[in-house]
DNA sequence: GCCGTTTTCGGCCCGACTGTTTTCAGTCG
């Protein structure tokens, strides 16, 4: 079955063949949101009996809606071979080095011949560039700069990762005096799982400005200046991830941040809203142009101001992918997001038993340390050798020692639980008797992760069909930038887990977040339930929580919609499958 | 190529920085 991200690979490479030929903006963009709609979609296209319902879809008409139709049933594309014809695809490489674009990509590809990356690097030693008009010995300095960048570069970077050095250099820039405000923005802020760069937002009295460009510019952590001006400045750290510094003022900051947060897609329909309220919006703020055409600042220093002038409720950062998120705030339906002290426990860890760090008893005490109400222990299955996972009697005599602990905590709830691997055959790895003797099961996939789509579909199902089983753990097994997440009937799975009233994970490592934000908003719409846990291997561990709770936003969860914020009472008659 | 709180045609977001420019185009976010 071709998948939807196969559709959309489609219409990003035929928009950015577009963008070669220097084919209207608007067409580009056109592609360009239609890819992006059909990744975040929840239905799979391939399974759209009528091309009506293609058109349905908002962002795709008629024509989009034939190529797509054409992808599903032919798996190509006749435009998309026309366009290759007239530009070859290694020109598309050239397009991600930094100083070139289309105009100057066409003007290499006519006038030198260069199809791809190997032949501008030859035109480049030969130095035939310095023949074309246009082309100084800088932009040429910046494109020998570019080709070496785009060999090194990861393409992004781990949320986590960034987020930690932006701490760092948030502090930093805070330190200099006069400065009033300085914020992490962009994709960062909104919690997106992995970032291209860093922004970070600065405000104080203009005449800081250069002073602070000048400070971030020679932060032990740079290791490139890559442009600078008085108001912005972008600079490349030695970890090679890249990071904007934008200056403004402080009657700025709340119009900046809401720009600089993005995404760009939900800032485009901001000022295509603005605009048709005659106002306009720009990092300065929000404005209201008058007969004369001259403007008057009616929004700026507040974030919130800058969505209620404009008729809208607040839309947290998460949201902001224009997948919606604008009409439910103009309705003033948008959903009150699930917070991290929602979170009443964690239900799934690992301690020495198997393959944790920490002691029960350490665990324990970390997650009481948290505020914590409850807590689940859920040790490795004994398929899963190398993690000296449970057998079934080892399991019993687990379960014993849990409840022996228990005692000592009055006061706080510790569930015996396993995370028991889901084998190939769709059977799980311990006797059902033993299962039975847990409090908290949760399934997982650790073995066979490439599997037919449908025999990996019908293993999960068969799963999470066992009368014993919770929570399916990391349901797609991916780790960010090193694996990618095994395929599946995504529907199914989730329509089995609703009958069998199992919650699908959230899993809070950083190198997973798995399920990530798009299948979370499948679940949520779907009235699914979702248990956000952090695995923990040990007790400092269990702090990555946040991450998966900020994942669960970006999904449009609610606190009903996730387990963990459960009284103890409700969490136990959900565990008996009563709920 | 899409779409309608300027509705079936004519729009479609806005600004900073850089370089090669003699007044602005290209790139980027």
């Amino acid at each position: 079955m071709i998948s939807n991200e196969f559709i959309a690979d489609f219409l990003e490479q035929i928009a950015t063949l577009l963008e070669l030929k220097q084919e209207n903006k608007f067409k580009i963009r056109a592609y360009r949101m239609a890819a992006a709609k059909i990744r975040e979609i929840g239905t799979t296209l391939a399974k759209i009996t009528q091309i009506q319902e293609l058109e349905n879809i908002p962002g795709i008409g008629k024509s989009l809606a034939e190529k797509i139709w054409e992808i599903i049933h032919t798996q190509d594309c006749a435009f998309y071979r026309e366009l290759v014809q007239e530009m070859p695809l290694g020109l598309l490489d050239l397009l991600r080095i930094e100083g070139l674009g289309p105009k100057r990509v066409m003007q290499l590809h006519q006038t030198l011949g260069i199809q791809d990356v190997a032949q501008l690097q030859l035109a480049l030693n030969q130095g035939k560039l310095a023949d074309l008009p246009g082309f100084g010995k800088k932009i040429i300095a910046k494109i020998e700069q570019g080709l070496i960048h785009a060999q090194e570069r990861a393409s992004r970077f781990p949320l986590y990762q960034v987020l930690e050095l932006a701490k760092e250099i948030v502090g930093q820039l805070r330190q200099i005096p006069g400065v009033v405000q300085v914020e992490i923005a962009g994709s960062v802020r909104r919690w997106k799982e992995t970032a291209k760069d860093l922004d970070i937002l600065a405000t104080g009295p203009a005449h800081l400005s250069e002073h602070v460009m000048d400070i971030f510019a020679r932060l032990p952590q740079v290791s490139e200046v890559i442009l600078k001006g008085s108001t912005k400045t972008t600079v490349k750290l030695r970890l090679g991830i890249q990071v904007d510094l934008r200056f403004v003022d402080p009657d700025c900051f709340g119009a900046s941040m809401q720009y600089f947060t993005g995404s760009k897609e939900h800032n485009v329909a901001l000022r295509t809203l603005a605009k048709a309220k005659r106002l306009k919006i720009s990092e300065y703020g929000l404005f209201q142009i008058n007969d004369q055409g001259s403007e008057i600042k009616i929004a700026g220093d507040q974030e919130t101001s800058v969505y209620q002038c404009l008729g809208l409720a607040y839309i947290e950062p998460e949201l902001r992918e224009n997948t919606g998120e604008i009409s439910f705030s103009q309705q003033n339906v948008l959903p009150k997001l699930i917070t991290c002290t929602d979170i009443r426990g964690d239900l799934q860890m690992h301690t020495t038993q198997s393959d944790g760090q920490n002691t029960l008893i350490e665990m324990i005490e970390a997650c009481q340390a948290l505020g914590y109400e409850f807590m689940a222990v859920t040790e490795h299955s004994k398929s899963v050798y190398i993690a000296h996972g449970l057998d079934e009697q080892r399991l019993h005599q687990w379960i014993a020692e849990i409840h022996a602990a228990q005692l000592r905590y009055p006061n706080f709830t510790v569930l015996a639980g396993i995370e028991v691997d889901i084998l190939k055959d769709g059977s799980l790895d311990l006797e059902a008797s033993v299962l039975e003797e847990c409090d908290v099961v949760v399934a997982s996939i650790h073995s066979h992760l490439r599997m037919p789509y449908e025999d990996m579909t019908q293993r999960i199902c068969d799963g999470i069909s066992h009368p014993h089983v919770h929570i399916l753990a990391h349901p797609t097994s991916r780790l960010i930038n090193e694996r990618e997440p095994i395929e599946y009937d995504f529907d199914k799975v989730l329509t089995t887990a609703l009958k069998h009233k199992v919650a699908l994970e959230i899993n809070s490592h950083p190198n997973r977040l798995d399920m990530k934000d798009s299948l979370v908003r499948q679940v949520i719409e779907k009235k699914g339930l979702v248990s956000i846990n952090t695995d923990a291997h040990s007790s400092s561990q269990l702090g990555y929580m946040y991450l998966g709770v900020h994942t669960a936003r970006r999904g449009w969860c609610t606190p009903a919609a996730c387990i963990n914020t459960y009284s103890i009472e409700k969490l136990r008659q959900f565990l008996k499958k009563q709920a």
